[in-house]
DNA sequence: ACCGGATGAGTTATCGTTAACGTAATTTGA
DNA sequence: TCAAATTACGTTAACGATAACTCATCCGGT
């Protein structure tokens, strides 16, 4: 933290090694054009100066902020901070940083939080979870040059996608529930704004209705704990039986646990569990909570891959398709 | 996701009010100098051409990027986003925007990342849980102009400090549990080079001690529940008896009860367990875990709340404290 | 009528870096 | 041996915004 220290630019280093600025910047950006001699000389001037590029000035130039925006909903939610080390580790290894923004509050900051990254010239967006209406999104997405999102989608000429198969998931689970005996099903659906909340639903309505069944019951909720807790104990409450509860994620399950805890209903005894994206959390619990695994840090990365793909111009794919994988615990099978 | 769309400049603004820059450049900034009809044409013209003004350019010339790195050992680490979240709350409200970096790998890291964010010219960095011996910190943190060390301290020039009490916490911790009627203690202390280790370490021997106590073992592990769970496998194994196990936090601690359920060992009948921080996740284990609940988003707003006072040289403390508080739960003491 | 001071606006010169071009000196090839 | 190509640099002009200065105008006071 000291103090007065005067950046050191390429003009020092230029005068201190005796040439013009150009040839220094050439030279530190290995492009060539100065003798062996010469390039030592700079070299050992920037390096006792302890020069460093000023990254403001290069990508004022350059056009090219070798920043990257991520926003999220809330890095508290387990759920997002592996795709984001996901996408950073890509990042870093192409000398990309990254900025991250919480939503939080609700939909209307998305719109602020994006055109601020706009403003600070970001190269690219990666945009988790959008909440925004799709009207809405639209003429947002159209204010930046590159930008994929995560579990949303958008008109090919606005954003390219990495989604995960939500659907495929809700059947991968439905099927398994009804391999157990389940025939009275509650869906603790999660969001009604959000995109997964709505492919899981049709998921499980669409292997269900292959069976001639119907959900008994879809209540929508917060996608946390709480929000999960909540929306199971008015389902139980109302008096009708449930064989199993599917829930949006891992929290929702975990609050539905908890609700059944409460009112003394045994799990899987008498109602079986399922959550989506296997958090730590669905292993600590007891029961431990049979899931639906995403793979959390492979979406950031491939997120981040597509990412620099359009940013440099080189082909992309329109949208990848990650699939769940059926982590069956002890919320629906009894362990011994 | 539009394509070729040439930015904005002020030039066009001015061009379009027919105004030269600078009054265009004044009236956006609120700095006057323009009639009213003049400043109206002006705002008008920007907002037909939808002009953001571009952030690099702006802190290429005024020095200020407006930007705050903020580096985290882990973000997966649920300790972590909270800070996050803190720190952002107060940062956006004061137009500053957040870069995270991750340094997970590894000490060396650090001091990489470190330096990165320099060179990114951000106006000012928030360091968590600094791994880096002191010797190599300090001319690390020398090449910055502000930064605020959480959980670490350092040279009065070279950083500022937020810290939680975590000697004070273990004195609680060791208090209650000795009030329960515990006399022979396991510690597992978490990371040799973290500071807070250290910390609560010296806090518990301190308060041990006080009553002709020494823990009966000691040892280090990761801050993750397989480090926990294999630092209490191993303590447990060894045959010697526990009354309570003391874990550096809540992560350990849950790693540490399902050694206990391995082992066939009742927890809190057979051993106590304590754990640090209050991350949602003790409150979700069977049984809860009593934890010295530390105010992360607290953390993470005093943080940054300190860090700008020390970028508009204002007066700021050299070193905050914040204390944590005794959550008792079923690790400790039979619900019933 | 004349002067001092607001007021409204334009000019110039950077911030630190790099693209594009220019110009010597040296090397190559037939 | 001499033009053509290559090498090793230097010059100029941006990138977009703003601080500091300059210069008219206009207004009231004496």
């Amino acid at each position: 933290m000291a103090q007065n220290e005067s950046p050191v630019t390429l003009e020092d280093v230029a005068h201190l090694a005796g040439v013009s600025r150009m040839t220094v910047s050439r030279v530190l950006n290995n492009r060539g054009g100065a003798s062996d001699e010469t390039q030592k000389r700079i070299r050992d001037a920037a390096e006792k100066l302890n020069y460093r590029p000023n990254a403001m000035a290069r990508s004022l130039k350059s056009r090219r902020s070798h920043t990257i925006g991520v926003i999220v909903p809330d890095i508290s939610n387990p759920f997002f901070p592996e795709i984001f080390r996901g996408a950073e580790s890509v990042a870093q290894s192409h000398g990309y940083t990254l900025i991250l923004s919480n939503v939080v509050e609700s939909a209307d900051r998305e719109a602020e939080i994006f055109d601020k990254l706009v403003a600070q010239q970001v190269d690219g967006i990666i945009w988790c979870s959008a909440r925004m209406p799709s009207d809405a999104l639209a003429p947002v997405l159209a204010t930046a040059q590159s930008v994929v999102l995560v579990n949303r989608e958008a008109a090919p000429d606005l954003a390219r996608s990495v989604v995960v198969d939500y659907a495929l998931g809700a059947r991968l689970g439905v099927d398994h529930l009804l391999a157990i005996g389940a025939r009275r099903f509650g869906v603790i659906a999660g969001p009604e704004w959000a995109f997964g909340a709505h492919a899981r639903l049709d998921g499980v309505k669409e292997a269900l209705g292959a069976h001639g069944i119907a959900p008994n019951a879809i209540l929508f909720c917060d996608p946390t704990i709480e929000g999960g807790n909540t929306a199971a104990a008015s389902l139980l409450a109302q008096g009708e039986r449930f064989d199993a509860l599917i829930c949006y994620n891992d929290l929702t399950a975990v609050g539905a646990l908890m609700a059944c805890r409460n009112l003394g209903i045994d799990v899987p005894g008498d109602v079986a569990l399922i959550g989506f994206d296997d958090i730590d959390l669905a292993q600590l619990v007891t029961p431990t909570i049979t899931s639906l695994g995403v793979p959390r840090y492979e979406i950031g990365r491939s997120a981040m891959t597509m990412l620099l793909k359009i940013i440099n111009r080189e082909p992309a794919e329109q949208k990848l398709v990650l699939q769940p994988k059926l982590l069956v615990r002890g919320s629906t099978v009894r362990s011994s």
